[in-house]
DNA sequence: AATCCGATATCGGCTTCCGATACTACCGGC
DNA sequence: GCCGGTAGTATCGGAAGCCGATATCGGATT
């Protein structure tokens, strides 16, 4: 059983499209550096579906001679990562001792 | 697409699991209490996942003439439910602006 | 012994996961 | 201007998980 990975690459990928553009490999890279690993069959999917949720907006870019697909939280994406925020919060709050 | 709700609800359990025992049935108010609507769908397979994974160990049980399985976190279970708060807590360092 | 009730278990259709593989577009070398 | 390399994205297919609905179970009540 897997924890929490699919919620916090959400909570990751909103968090990072809400005040940067971001594209694929370098949002596998960045989950990577915090220890998650995910395969790009999960993470392609997850983008289409957070886009076609109208959380995120995506736009073909050349880059370096390279296509890339950028994407930006919409102002829903926003709102949904103020809420998963939010959500989180209150669990650490629940389930965490004391704190720092 | 759901947010961490399944990291929360695996939280959850062992977090309660570790320092008393519950059951189904109170485990599914308990959640409810703190927003987490599970169906019963979810919640006892997730029991017996948990279970099968050496995390929880079970017994029946007979209360007020009611059956029960009731469930307490094995040395596993409180070590799972370590790690699974440690990566909650950085998570929520990660993507929670400053602090409450 | 029939019924009720709290509690647990299972079923079926759907969504999601994820490793592997394929595709696309551009590059440099020659 | 073809060829292989490479960065990046997309898809496929089997497995796992989700969850509403429904079934089952065991003790209590009458």
């Amino acid at each position: 059983m897997r924890e929490f990975l699919r919620g916090a690459v959400r909570l990751h990928i909103l968090h990072h499209a809400a005040e940067q553009e971001i594209h694929g490999a370098w949002m596998t890279e960045e989950l990577a550096r915090h220890g998650y690993a995910i395969s790009p069959g999960t993470l392609y999917p997850t983008l289409h579906r957070l886009e076609a949720d109208g959380l995120l907006v995506s736009e073909q870019r050349t880059v370096d001679g390279r296509v890339r697909r950028v994407y930006r939280a919409t102002e829903a994406g926003h709102a949904a990562l103020a809420e998963d925020r939010a959500a989180l919060a209150e669990l650490a709050r629940e389930v965490l001792p004391k704190q720092s």
